[in-house]
DNA sequence: AACTTGTTTGTAACGATTTCAAATTTGGAG
DNA sequence: CTCCAAATTTGAAATCGTTACAAACAAGTT
């Protein structure tokens, strides 16, 4: 877990109140919230946070490299702390969003048909482990 | 190039005017248009067609498996007929998305880290192969 | 013609996000 | 420390894609 207040000043982002407490937030929930999720679960100890901050911030922190956004099954951007290249897998059950390793070989192949990959997106839907078991049951 | 009043017979929809001219739009723009490029698109021809028609054409055309919805890269949903199941690449200079064969061999495992894998998506970002000739030049 | 049913339409509402300008906070220079 | 310019935060309004809704329309049945 590096330290917050470092990371943002390496990044040439004054390290505010604000700041410190989303990022700190998307270190210690790894469910891939959207904005909103952030900006509810913050409102509490910080009263006066304005959604324009949160939506502020994560649009820094993705453009520093230090987030990363996500478009993964509906209509609204998740985000995450960026960490390993990985796939996600989300259940249609319990919406549980899973990190995945990103095991697959065609990834090392970066050009396609003649087109230069740079980047994958790799989204798998199902039943989680979870629900199977319940479901059996 | 199925003949599209039938199909809509075929799956109990009655062929109207509007829903005729959006199949064919679909079958013969093989583009992933969103729904309002397809309500432009025929807005000249059909001057009272409705966006509301559109959004409830595809949403039943999806319903009877006629259509597929896709949530690529952005916050919009891409319609097109519903082929083989392929991957899709974006090209990050033209916009374009260019539909790619399903050759990945993880794909024929069902089951990862317990989870029962349904539905892949798999999307590419990066430089198409038209780009890339005018940017060497 | 009067009813019934399905379809289309336009407007209003919606949720996620962005724009904007005003208010607040901050970190230096003096 | 005081003052000020720059950075940051805020809330309200605007925008965008989409959905809800109810009225209007079309077509078939009695
Ligand atoms: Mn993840
Ligand atoms: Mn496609
Ligand atoms: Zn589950
Ligand atoms: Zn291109």
């Amino acid at each position: 877990m590096k330290n917050i207040i470092e990371l943002l000043k390496e990044n040439n982002i004054a390290p505010s109140m604000q700041r410190v407490k989303i990022l700190e937030y998307l270190q210690n929930h790894k469910t891939h919230p959207t904005a909103y999720m952030i900006y509810q679960s913050l409102a509490d100890e910080m009263p006066t946070l304005s959604k324009t901050t949160v939506y502020n911030t994560l649009k820094t922190f993705v453009e520093k490299g230090i987030l990363v956004a996500l478009t993964l099954f509906e209509n609204e951007v998740r985000y995450e702390y960026n960490t390993e290249p990985h796939i996600h897998f989300k259940c249609t059950k319990c919406g549980k969003i899973y990190d995945l390793d990103k095991s697959f070989d065609y990834c090392t192949n970066d050009l396609i048909d003649g087109h230069k990959v740079l980047e994958h997106y790799v989204n798998l839907k199902g039943i989680c482990k979870n629900c199977l078991v319940k479901a059996g049951a």
